[in-house]
DNA sequence: ACTTACGCTGAACAACTGTCCAGAATTTTA
DNA sequence: TAAAATTCTGGACAGTTGTTCAGCGTAAGT
């Protein structure tokens, strides 16, 4: 006997209504971490934020850290697909790494907060192994964005896990500086990966 | 009338006793932050690890932040001080690099905990805007630290922030993969590095 | 219409948090 | 030795935390 579809007013099976509510209360609670971080983020801070009671959490997530396991790769999935578009983007190469660079210059000021968190969670990983899988697969998706980068480039591959952690280390600086109040930063991370990028080329 | 110095058993004057003792609780503060993280380490975790009552700890501070904010410059000196002697050191040019690259390759196998501290709290100083001016401080520190090291090395000044920042970036990053329990971590930053610098080189 | 299952509520719980403070213990001063 | 100042104690306080659960209403299945 085959199962028919059930006759829900939305076309979606049960599965995909429970998953479909787990990614409305996980962008809520997002929304909260962004503001106030991992560690100062209460269950009740996200209920709130998603107009719910405390209770309905435990009902979808088991406890608080499956919850931002979950968070974090729904974070990641939005984040790769953003930047993503640059590596199918039709355009001369050298216009392809300005075009990221710009795009990561803008995320300074425009979506500090959520780069904030990704720092914040990245360093929790250090301290709860919990943590560890889901970051350590984020950052390996960054480097290997960087790869394809750099195969569209024609430049080594060997350097492309260098040229991540270089690019990772610079946003870090000028993000934490913009944050302080610090004007100029998003103006000091082009400057500086400019500075670097013409040591790469001279090697290329 | 001069004050005659106080008849205590040790020579110390009130203001350096008290500053002793702050110490000691500081460095006990600091050995379970290094194992807990700012987050989860609570004053009672502090209070059991000197063997002191909680209230003691708010005789000496005013409250837990400024505990913290001691703790970070007492730490930072002395990481200062414990990397600061290569640049005394009389020996060739590229031995001090090398040397420099050694020591922060062991500290990821020996000093694990300490440095993991240090990312944790320079994130938190994304959120708590208290922490702020340490962490600069700290930052601008280190980047002092590698400019006077380029400054022996010939190598242009202007550099020397883009160089912290690369090795920082890759320290950070092997660490954490360490931490994880990858053995290659060490021999992992030290190709890495390695890599980095030919790069230097080449452009000398 | 009746039953079952699902989604959710919100009060209650125990554990823990930083902070305060009256008073004890100790040390310094007179 | 007596008085004063310093250092420390440990219980109390009010607030927050993650988690649990009996019970509610609603939707689905029969």
């Amino acid at each position: 006997m085959t199962h028919a579809l059930p006759k829900h007013s939305d076309g979606l099976q049960k599965v995909d209504r429970r998953r479909a509510r787990k990614d409305d209360i996980a962008d809520a609670a997002i929304e909260v971490l962004k503001q106030l971080g991992y560690a100062q983020t209460s269950l009740r801070d996200i209920a709130a934020q998603c107009g719910v009671a405390v209770g309905t959490l435990h009902y979808h997530f088991a406890d608080k850290a499956a919850l931002m396991d979950f968070c974090l790769r729904r974070y990641k999935a939005g984040f790769l697909a953003e930047i993503g578009d640059i590596l199918d983007a039709e355009m001369p190469d050298g216009a392809a790494l300005a075009a990221l660079i710009e795009r990561l210059a803008q995320a300074i000021g425009r979506d500090a907060h959520a780069h904030r968190l990704w720092y914040d969670i990245r360093t929790q990983a250090m301290f709860e192994r919990r943590f560890e899988a889901v970051v350590a697969e984020i950052e390996a998706d960054m480097v290997e964005f960087v790869r394809r980068l750099f195969g569209r480039l024609g430049l080594p591959h060997e350097q492309a896990m260098t040229f991540y952690l270089q690019l990772d280390a610079m946003f870090r600086y000028h993000l934490q500086r913009h944050l302080a109040g610090d004007a100029a930063a998003t103006e000091g991370f082009k400057a500086q990966v400019a500075q670097l990028m013409s040591l790469h080329r001279r090697q290329g």
